[in-house]
DNA sequence: ACAAAGTGTTACACTTACCGTAACAATTAT
DNA sequence: ATAATTGTTACGGTAAGTGTAACACTTTGT
């Protein structure tokens, strides 16, 4: 799965609960999400260990959200679900010259990278679960 | 390679063309630029349809830059390469629900997409390959 | 105590994508 | 003719992704 793959469908699971608001197990939401169970208690069990989401084990136990839906933003779900920088883009360093002339580009580059992924991240910063919960109700 | 990979590789080579400022062969540049003279020609081909670069089989072939650095910026530099919109982002389309629940997170998340691919093509049309040769001399 | 229902994680076969290189037709100057 | 070059295709090898199953561990109900 993409990074944007992941974070909508982490979206979608979060909004199903939120939405249900009471515990559901892997199987239920993963048939509302349209994934497999077993992958999205991967997604899930990283979205817990960022604190977003509370699972128990058990006969009644399942997943829900640990905070209010105003209270999770775009910016968190990616994070918890990806260990590389927002949309990761990347340069090839691999037979830098001994000019400088490519390592110079590559710095360039990556510049203006971060400058992109912090745009990102302030757009995803300001989008709450809650509000996309909003627009889809 | 990458599409963010694509765009640096063929800055240098562009770069390495309008400071050489005479034809050059896929040869050279690649060496250049670090990477295989076959794949190098694949870009450079993808470039010479766009205009941006001229070339010229036989023996005193070559390539050359076809606009001046100025008029040449990085957003056609990607369209040239990449098929796909800019660092292309998607959802997970597949066991689309009937509740429609999916869909509409699924075009919230286009939207945004959308209006972060826009942004990151305003930020590179306002970038020239000039303006990169001038960093880096 | 024991069975049932969960999560969290690992493993694995399968497919897909990617990479680097080679090869070759077409083209052009000498 | 010959040599050099582009543009494109093909291909074997390798890496990465996918979907599923399996299983230890935890928790609840009886």
């Amino acid at each position: 799965m993409s990074s944007s793959t992941k974070l909508s469908t982490s979206v979608k699971a979060l909004s199903y609960l939120a939405i249900e608001d009471k515990p559901k197990n892997s199987t239920e939401i993963a048939a509302s999400v349209g994934i497999n169970a077993s992958k999205l208690r991967k997604l899930l069990s990283m979205l817990g260990k960022a604190g977003i989401v509370k699972s128990d084990s058990g006969m009644l136990g399942g997943f829900s959200l640990a905070k209010k839906p105003n209270q999770i933003h775009l910016q968190e779900i990616y994070c918890a679900i990806e260990d590389r920088k927002a949309f990761y883009l990347n340069v090839n360093d691999t037979n830098l010259k001994q000019n400088g002339a490519s390592e110079k580009i590559n710095n360039i580059f990556l510049n203006l990278f971060s400058e992109i992924q912090v745009e990102i991240e302030n757009k995803m910063t300001s989008i709450t679960l809650k509000s996309i919960i909003d627009k889809i109700i």
